[in-house]
RNA sequence: CGGGGCGUAGCGCAGCCUGGUUAGCGCGCCUGCCUUGGGAGCAGGAGGUCGGAGGUUCGAAUCCUCUCGCCCCGACCA
């Protein structure tokens, strides 16, 4: 491609709406364009760069034994009330009706589609496993979209989705899926991480997600750093997102101390944890501190230590909950008649659940359930009883991988990935059936796979830049040459870069010419600022010399050739680097 | 949805508080000259119903009301 033709509106200056770096530089090097809110036009080189995702993707979905389809984007509502969606998915799922009156949804994930699909056409066991995947764009009604591609309302999506037989078979497929996802991120060029995460509003038994790590991620990671052995005998790898993450549960006490008289103190004003404690002149883990929340209506109180959180994915699970939200002040006081900050277990008219913390702590400070008054020497079992046990809370640094025991470690990371296994909660709701061997129809065990493949791109970005602009990894760069004709006033120079040029599209390399009557100074900007991998310039030191310079935008470092040997310099790096990322 | 902010040329902004000639500046764009290894210089030029509607006023980018759009923050740890 000739610079001089192609559509890439560069900007000089950063509009003033882009807050994280890889929206910026999308803006600036002219990748994409605002329409609205959430919205974008993908440019020339932003397709490209997706394109590029898209390409890795497909060849290794492909790979794995998936066969790619394209399913409607808008979808009749008769689907979604179907799998009980219609109600449960809320806002995000943006509905509409047609000329008819029908109810009409645009499809922001398509779980419902393919069970349909499948339901209708496949039927017999000899049939399966099946894999199929599209690449599509995506419609959610986020709530507030921000940061250009990272949280947009509209956005290019892989998502696939396996039916099986057999749960064995159904587990192979995941972790087939698993490592398709392993190698589709390092054919990127990433640096990322697989974490346990929870399985959502998707619905499910196990999952993973796929983080970019990059210290502008909207979540956060515990991982294992100790490198230590795991009982299964490999390095300890343990990664999970903050919903999911665990530490190692309590150690028993090792001895039980003496079980001392429950008392009633008066704490005037006292509610926060800091205050109360500080009050009575104890450490926050010796307080127990009571939460309530609202389960699909429900009020339920929730003990946890006075240092600790409730994580309420963790609560919605223990209690097989839809929705979990924490009540307000308001609300609390309805459910229990106490005011917050003083509410505790002892006398508690609602459900009661434990943080697994709360088993092995003694003699501790709660609220008395009365306005200005604690508790302290209460313990569980004697003063109280509660309905269940779990793990309910938040890790912290301070936690010990659940493991292996070794140090855990916070990062921040971008999901561009989650494979989720479904088992057969929608092939159940949708009915989906097939014949076993013996004749039995059984449910579909499903999985689901998703990429977010514009996503991937920024935080490709947000992952690899610099002050000058974006440093694409080879292989999702939109081309992976540039070539600069720093005279095109100068015939030998131009004739030069010409052919270089034509040696690289002949030798199969995507390559962009500037050829535009622009000074050298804008052409190495720009170069920069798109992140092109390698620059080849033509200029002065070719008139003189005879030297082609090729510079790899990565570290900067520079190599002088003859311009003969330009171009099977040029095909060689890259063929072999593309290559080391594939292996 | 709640809170805050912004809307003036393609982009970034000033002007508004304290109403008053032809509404400015930088970048970009067009023409010419000049220059050519890190976003040069000179000269000339195009481009604005000041987001929209209504109101106050002799007079509104400026004051008031409504409206639309966009950006940022916010999911409550008692």
């Amino acid at each position: 491609m000739r610079y001089s033709q192609l559509l890439l509106p560069t900007l000089k200056e950063t509009p003033a709406e882009a807050e994280v770096v890889s929206h910026r530089l999308l803006l600036r090097a002219g990748f994409i364009r605002k329409l609205t809110s959430g919205v974008y036009t993908y440019l020339p080189l932003g397709l490209a760069a997706i394109r590029k995702v898209e390409q890795i993707v497909r060849q290794e979905m492909n790979r794995a034994g998936a066969q790619e389809v394209l399913l409607p984007v808008v979808q009749p509502a008769d689907l979604w009330i179907e799998s009980g969606r219609w109600v449960k998915y809320g806002p995000e799922l943006l509905r509409f009706k047609d000329r008819h009156e029908r109810e009409s949804c645009l499809g922001p994930t398509h779980e419902e589609v393919i069970t349909d699909l499948v339901r209708k056409n496949v039927h017999s066991y000899k049939n399966l496993p099946l894999n199929l995947y599209q690449i599509q764009t995506k419609f959610r009604d986020e709530i507030r979209p921000r940061f250009g591609l990272m949280r947009g309302r509209e956005f290019i999506m892989k998502d696939g989705y396996s039916f099986d037989g057999t749960e064995d078979a159904a587990n192979a497929t995941y972790n087939k899926m698993h490592e398709a996802y392993q190698r589709i991120f390092k054919r990127c060029g990433l640096s990322f991480r697989a974490v346990e995460a929870d399985t959502g509003s998707i619905g499910g038994s196990f999952s993973h997600e796929f983080m970019v790590l990059a210290e502008t991620g909207e979540d956060t990671l515990a991982i294992c750093k100790s490198g230590n052995k795991a009982p299964s005998g490999e390095i300890c790898n343990y990664a999970a997102n903050m919903e999911k993450a665990a530490g190692q549960p309590p150690a028993p006490l090792v001895s039980e101390p003496q079980l001392l008289p429950l008392k009633k103190i008066e704490t005037p004003g006292k509610r926060k944890v800091q205050a109360v404690t500080e009050f009575l002149g104890i450490a926050p883990q010796n307080l127990v501190k009571t939460m309530i929340y609202v389960a699909d209506g429900k009020p339920v109180a929730v003990l946890v230590r006075g240092d600790h959180e409730v994580q309420p994915v963790k609560l919605k699970n223990m209690l097989g909950a839809v929705d979990v939200e924490m009540a307000d002040d308001k609300q609390a006081f309805g459910f229990t008649g106490v005011p917050t900050g003083y509410l505790g277990p002892v006398g508690m008219k609602i459900t009661v659940v434990a943080d697994r913390e709360v088993t092995v702590m003694r003699n501790f400070a709660i609220g008395a359930s009365e306005k200005n008054y604690h508790y302290l020497n209460a313990n569980l079992g004697r003063d109280f009883e509660v309905s269940a046990v779990g793990d309910l809370r938040m890790v912290t640094e301070d936690d010990c991988c659940p493991v292996c025991g070794g140090e855990l470690e916070f990062t921040k990371g971008i999901e561009v990935g989650h494979i989720f296994k479904l088992g057969t909660s929608y092939s159940e709701a949708l009915q989906a059936t097939f014949l076993d061997g013996n004749g039995k129809e059984q449910f579909f065990i499903m999985g689901c796979y998703g990429i977010g493949v514009s996503r991937t791109v920024a935080a490709s970005i947000e992952q690899n830049h610099d002050q000058d602009g974006i440093v694409f990894p080879l292989p999702i760069a939109p081309y992976q040459v540039v070539i600069l004709n720093l005279s095109p006033k100068d015939e030998q120079i131009t004739q030069a870069a010409e052919d270089i040029y034509q040696g690289l599209l002949a030798a199969g390399v995507e390559v962009l010419l500037d050829d535009r009557d622009e000074r050298p100074g804008s052409k190495f900007k720009d170069a920069d600022l798109i992140g092109i991998p390698f620059r080849v310039m033509v200029g002065k030191s070719f008139t003189q010399e005879g030297l082609i310079e090729i510079r790899r935008r990565d570290n900067g470092q520079s190599i002088s050739v003859p311009l003969s040997e330009a171009v099977d310099n040029l095909v060689a790096t890259i063929r072999a680097e593309l290559n080391e990322l594939s292996a």
